[in-house]
DNA sequence: AACCTGACCAACCGCGACCAG
DNA sequence: TCTGGTCGCGGTTGGTCAGGT
């Protein structure tokens, strides 16, 4: 069955809304309700098809319908659900009141779609980097894994601990040094936690020379992150590295020694 | 100032589902 | 069960505007 098109009828208008069109339809709804959409625009007096009354209502002219972007709670909702139910905008637009099917494709096609694309983007980067420092970590000897935590002499002195978190978009290998280095500049806004000083004080660090590294530590109380330190090359240098991860996405940690004296081959 | 380009979003279109006769 | 009318959904289009050249 070939259907005509809805406005193909003679005189009927379409095209963007007047302001009196919109009040008319107000109105109208607004006295007698919108039982059938198709019979509304004669009887309101309207030059349109039922079909462009019903959708300038519904994603325009509702009083409940809420104006204004989209909060950060609402898109994570969008993304959630979308990777749950697809492209089914009006399931979607169900569970944020005030907010219309139309408006939540326009915005995922806009917005979301590039954020996600954007992040996965990141997220496979950081999965290489990952798989790098894993297999380098096998082929060495004498490499601390994260099974089993590190325990070591360390120097009698001061000791401090410090580091660059490091968003990460592209990766470098440093020839100098056993170690990847993390390049940021490219990443607009990543939001990475803040590492307080609480989160060092998680680490054994008594009277005793020597220190314990847990197998995990903890930022902010929230995020475990693994011993810094792969081997024993890392240590005497001074540099490690490390990585949590928070609501999938990878974060990793440059994490950098220094002490008052040079500091000595610890013992594993 | 004129033109180009891309982002944004309101509106349109076609199709399937549903329902009544 | 079949047919035609209506509604709702999702894909797509096209107008507008802002920013860049």
């Amino acid at each position: 069955m070939v259907r005509a098109p809805c406005c193909e009828k003679m005189g009927l208008k379409k095209g963007p809304w007047t302001s009196e069109e919109d009040q008319i339809l107000i109105s109208y709804i607004q006295k007698n309700g919108h039982g059938n959409w198709r019979a509304l625009p004669k009887q309101a007096g309207l030059l349109r098809c039922g079909k462009s009354c019903r959708l300038r209502w519904i994603n325009y002219l509702r009083p409940d319908i809420k104006r204004g972007n989209f909060t950060k709670e609402e898109e994570e909702t969008i993304i959630n659900m979308h990777e749950k139910l697809g492209n089914r905008w009006s399931a979607i637009a169900a569970m944020l009141p005030g907010r219309t099917d139309n408006e939540i494709k326009n915005v995922w096609h806009t917005h979301l779609k590039k954020k996600l694309q954007k992040t996965e983007q990141i997220s496979s980067e950081t999965k290489k980097c990952s798989k790098r420092k894993i297999k380098r970590s096998d082929s060495n000897s004498s490499t601390i894994t994260q099974s089993e935590p590190a325990s070591f002499n360390f120097p009698e002195n001061e000791t401090s601990v410090s580091t660059s978190s490091s968003d990460i978009s592209s990766v470098e290998e440093s020839k100098n040094m056993d170690t990847i280095t993390v390049k940021s500049e490219d990443i607009e806004s990543l939001e990475t936690p803040e590492i307080d000083e609480s989160f060092w004080s998680e680490a054994t660090m008594d009277d005793s020379p020597t220190i314990t590294m847990p197998p995990s530590l903890t930022i902010s109380n929230e995020f475990p992150v693994q011993n810094p330190f792969q081997s024993v090359e890392n240590f005497q240098q001074g540099y490690g590295f490390s990585s949590f991860v928070d609501d999938g996405m990878d974060f990793w940690y440059d994490v950098f020694i220094r002490t008052e004296q040079s500091t000595e081959l610890p013992e594993f």
